[in-house]
DNA sequence: TGAATTTAAGAAAAGCTTTTCGTGAGGTAG
DNA sequence: CTACCTCACGAAAAGCTTTTCTTAAATTCA
């Protein structure tokens, strides 16, 4: 069906050896050959077979991905930044969405490895030792995603989710907050859950308070949670400010309050985490943690793609962060 | 490095070929020198070369897929449902996206081409014969998204986006509304532009409207176009219904109906398209035409995979939609 | 027991490209 | 004119697995 190399060799009178070098361009070719040989590509539109390509160099010039969920906007954003960037070094992406499930990582791993793909990106809410020793014998660059992840072979990326939340938990004191709750993600979950509670207790304890005086709920990061932990909060506490920790749950929260007739951010100010597209358009527009997603997985790919080609990675990456105020706070 | 299937016979004891018999049970090896095989593979951690196997049954199960924007929620969404059903079939995808530029989608194409994916899906503002013409010598099974395509080789499909409009429209009558206005999409772009504004036009003129009295803006998809067409329109006339080609659009205008003081439902219905994740939690929450891309991700590769393995495959699929009545109507 | 099957397993080819190696032709220099 | 070099190009091996073909051994049946 398909033509291979051995039929434009014999279209152009010439050999396999030959055509191949025209198309690499790797030189030693008369130049009328070489013209003829060019006119048979361009004729047929043969292109050369990756698989044995991949098969000889060693290399497929693929990345895999692991992403818990494409159709959340933070990995999707992530996913563009990884695919753009991927492409202008002239790589691929295989993508596989996880759902968090641990199994599902380690087949697409096994997968990543049967398929040969030059280096591995790695995000979900955990990696952890028993991830790790599913690569083992494994030789292929890899790289976490949201997580730090201590290991000499692993590069990884990430916010400093902890300071982030610090500095968003202070600037709800600075704006005149005096008794902040925090709805957060669960704690097993390293970055999102666990060290933004971090933060936002170290900003407390700071100014005073004492850590079992923390108002703290821990919800699942959707919008439903935000909404069902705004109101089991608003039952037990005054509050004046809510730090959730994200962006979902921060609008789940204000919708809450607006049901209850509350103001925001009057009564109560809210900031969320990420910046999520909604969060600018949402009325009130959500004051937030920004998190440019897109720049992770640029910096992500490049960072895989430089250690494919031994170049020196860092073995940890920092990310940028930023404070959008917007309305939900005064 | 990486051992491969002579290391694993070497270290078995037996030939490659008895490696190769166990791996794909394929019968034929005794009982025992199976047992040692599988031993060996245990320990190892050896994984056959998926370029060698692609090589040799000419099958890669690999889809390649072409999305304009994976950050968009409704192709993120698509995507999510490609990948789901084609993993259950023990396929892999390789994304790339496009941003609906021609150049950026035939390299896509040839790409797609060299690594001999076994199949691809299309989804792009439109899909012209210039595009097909770029596929003439290529037997990969194709299907495109969110367009009618008229062609042996190719699997379309799509959502009857004329008469989703006109359902829409006929909707915004029943309400009440007497001059509705529509805030489109370049009608360059055949389904989400043109179909939906001829659907608009069916129903405005079912009620006796006439084509030049229709109010009509022709906008890009965006919430900012939304917002300042929303302006623009009632600078011009007196109108008290909008329907917007897709959510982001209404979503603009509702923002803009609000800074300008006009009550939404009550002066002005909004009515969207897609079902975005926003409608649901805006405030108001968002009347629209449901359209689920999960879901059409998952037909899609079924389709698409069906294809390959030579079963039947219906030319043109119709995909489902749904009016969800929400606060933005009265 | 002898003939006919069945089972087990290895050797080798095929799938496609790249690269090394070798060879012949043509050119340059001494 | 001879020795050496360069250039152009083809033959063949390598990369890894599957599958066909053979063959040898074991089993069955009469």
């Amino acid at each position: 069906m398909s033509l291979n190399i051995k039929d434009i060799a014999k279209l152009a009178g010439v050999s396999p050896a030959t055509v191949s070098r025209v198309i690499n361009n790797s030189g030693n070719v008369n130049e009328e050959n070489k013209e003829r040989v060019l006119k048979v590509l361009e004729e047929t539109g043969y292109k050369p077979n990756a698989l044995a390509r991949g098969l000889i160099h060693k290399k497929t010039n693929t990345l895999g991905i692991v992403v818990p969920d494409i159709s959340n906007i933070n990995f999707s954003e992530f996913v563009k930044g990884i695919e753009n960037q991927a492409r202008s070094y002239d790589y691929n992406i295989i993508l596989t969405t996880s759902e968090n499930n641990f199994n599902k990582e380690v087949e697409c791993f096994e997968m990543f490895k049967e398929k040969r793909v030059d280096g591995i990106i790695f995000s979900g809410t955990r990696f952890t030792e028993k991830h790790k020793s599913e690569l083992d014998n494994s030789t292929i660059p890899f790289l976490v995603f949201g997580q730090n992840f201590e290991h000499e072979k692993i590069i990884s990326i990430n916010i400093n989710n902890q300071k982030a939340a610090y500095d968003a938990t202070k600037l709800l004191f600075s704006k005149g907050a005096k008794n902040i709750a925090m709805i957060g993600g669960p704690l097993w979950d390293r970055a999102a859950g666990y060290d933004r509670f971090m933060g936002f207790l170290s900003a407390s304890v700071e100014r005073g308070l004492k850590p079992n005086e923390l108002i703290y709920e821990e919800g699942d990061f959707t919008i439903k949670s935000g909404y069902n932990l705004m109101k089991a909060i608003l039952n037990k506490k005054k509050i004046d400010a809510i730090l959730a920790a994200n962006d979902f749950m921060a609008l789940g929260a204000i919708k809450c309050l607006a049901d209850l007739g509350y103001s925001v951010p009057n009564e109560v100010q809210v900031m969320g985490f990420d910046d999520n597209i909604i969060a600018e358009i949402y009325n009130p527009s959500l004051t937030t943690v920004k998190i440019n997603f897109y720049e992770a997985g640029k910096i992500a790919a490049k960072a895989i793609i430089d250690k494919i080609n031994k170049l020196k990675v860092d073995k940890y990456i920092e990310l940028k962060y930023e404070l959008v105020i917007r309305k939900s706070t005064i």
